[in-house]
DNA sequence: TGCATATATCGTTATATCGCGATATAAACA
DNA sequence: TGTTTATATCGCGATATAACGATATATGCA
């Protein structure tokens, strides 16, 4: 894991707001039950966006926080971008923190 | 843990220079071989502000965000402070995010 | 007491971050 | 084509952070 990245995801984990939306997106049915599509895609920004109680550009930049650090991925469908969790970038962050901090 | 408290560990992890302090003080007989007082009583704050390069009052500054985080502590010892890692809270901060994360 | 050393605090400047509303872009649909 | 919906980007003001030099404070020593 570069230095670059281990930087940025440390910063992006610095803001309560976008540990709050990483929390939710590790049990999207407990969080988002009311979203239509599947929540196997992801979820869907604007759900996220209404959760926060944000303005949707503040979230939209929180969401490219966390995307840029590795730490989500999303998938364009149609109009709507879902939103997941990159789980095998947060367990590698999570195992260097555990060896070299 | 506190939000509050994990909020302040984090900002404090998420600059590379305090990252880098921490982790000089996992082995400070690695980093810190020429104190003369012995490094089991930590290691003094003018050594870690040379080795940074940054200017006292910068480094200073940066040591004071750590122990407000609580991931370090000082004892004073005439006019020197030494400062020590704390492990047991760096280790809770883990276990933590490795929990909730 | 006076001076040197170690560290903290202050004041300033530069830069980054946060949050917002406004606007741009892209897709869906009538 | 025009309109609505979803998201990104822009530009701004407010606040936070980083770095510095200067200065204050505290200890040790002559």
């Amino acid at each position: 894991m570069s230095t670059v990245t281990l930087d940025e995801m440390l910063k992006a984990l610095s803001h309560p707001v976008r540990r709050d939306i990483l929390h939710w997106l590790k049990q999207p049915e407990l969080y988002f039950a009311d979203q239509e599509p599947p929540l196997s895609l992801g979820v869907c920004a604007g759900k996220i966006e209404r959760k926060t109680g944000l303005s949707q550009s503040t979230v939209s930049a929180h969401l490219a926080t966390l995307q840029r650090a590795g730490l989500v991925h999303s998938k364009k469908v149609g109009q709507w971008h879902f939103f997941c969790r990159n789980d095998a970038q947060i367990q590698q962050l999570l195992a260097h923190l555990s060896q070299d901090l």
